[in-house]
DNA sequence: TATTGTTATACTCTATAACTATA
DNA sequence: TATAGTTATAGAGTATAACAATA
């Protein structure tokens, strides 16, 4: 029997960016999931509260088309941000079918926490220097944003 | 309010490789996942059988360690494999324990539908140019490989 | 009629522990 | 004792449809 190395990999999916993507996605979501659990976080929890932060939403429904997630899953992830004192909903006097989220002080320093990790989870996953990182991730945000439309 | 731009994401996150990998990993699991959908498989399907047909496995254990899932996955997914008519399952004389997985020449016909299929989901996926395309793969192995130590 | 938020549901993926049969 | 395969279970993530309140 063939004894497999550890980092072989048939070809059809070492050379596939497709194959490596959703394996590097997965760990990376591992590795930043285990890195801000202590917070009382998950990443999608961290994403909504670091969008309220950069001021780039005020409703549910902003929250929704910037990250992308449905608006169904929003609801209980801001059920249990607010019950954690991270957020607080009210209703917008002038539609009032929205909800405004403010981030709290409490929501804003867990942010400027989140932000540490995350640091230090991207500098184990993508072990580059200066010009060569900056290039990676520029590149991922192109794919990203091609994805995007 | 601000009208939020499609292709806007707070810095936090468009700048961060790991948010840009996490989601780069969803989309192109989505996308392929549709790609093969007709073939009756699955991506954690498709990798089985590539594996199979590099000759990088031959036992559930094996495949196991080669594509790092679970054991107990395995199982449900080789039984419907079988029952597709795309693998067969047959003890090992040498070390009853095991099972030796073998493709069929239906398994065999659908690897190769299957491969054509992955090529013309990573063009639409990454649309880079010749070496470009290279190198930006072997930037995602290296990280991958770093990432399995 | 359309939109915002909500509820309910279901399916996949994943991880875990416990079991069996073999070694 | 340890290993290969199996079964059962439960949690997280995701997608969907249907509903209430409001526009």
């Amino acid at each position: 029997m063939t004894m497999p190395r550890p980092n072989e990999l048939p070809a059809d999916l070492g050379r596939s960016a497709t194959y490596l993507m959703v394996r590097l996605g997965k760990h990376a979501q591992a590795s930043f999931t285990a890195g801000i659990e202590p917070l009382g976080l998950r990443p999608p929890h961290y994403d909504m509260l670091v969008t309220l932060a950069a001021g780039m939403a005020s409703s549910q429904k902003d929250l929704s088309d910037v990250l992308r997630v449905d608006q169904a899953r929003l609801v209980a992830l801001l059920d249990e941000m607010e019950e954690a004192g991270f957020v607080t909903r009210s209703q917008d006097p002038a539609d009032r079918r929205r909800n405004i989220v403010v981030l709290t002080k409490e929501g804003e320093r867990v942010v400027a926490r989140g932000r540490r990790i995350a640091a230090d989870v991207e500098r184990e996953l993508v072990p580059l220097k200066g010009s060569q990182r900056e290039e990676f991730t520029a590149m991922l945000r192109r794919l990203v944003d091609t994805a995007r439309d």
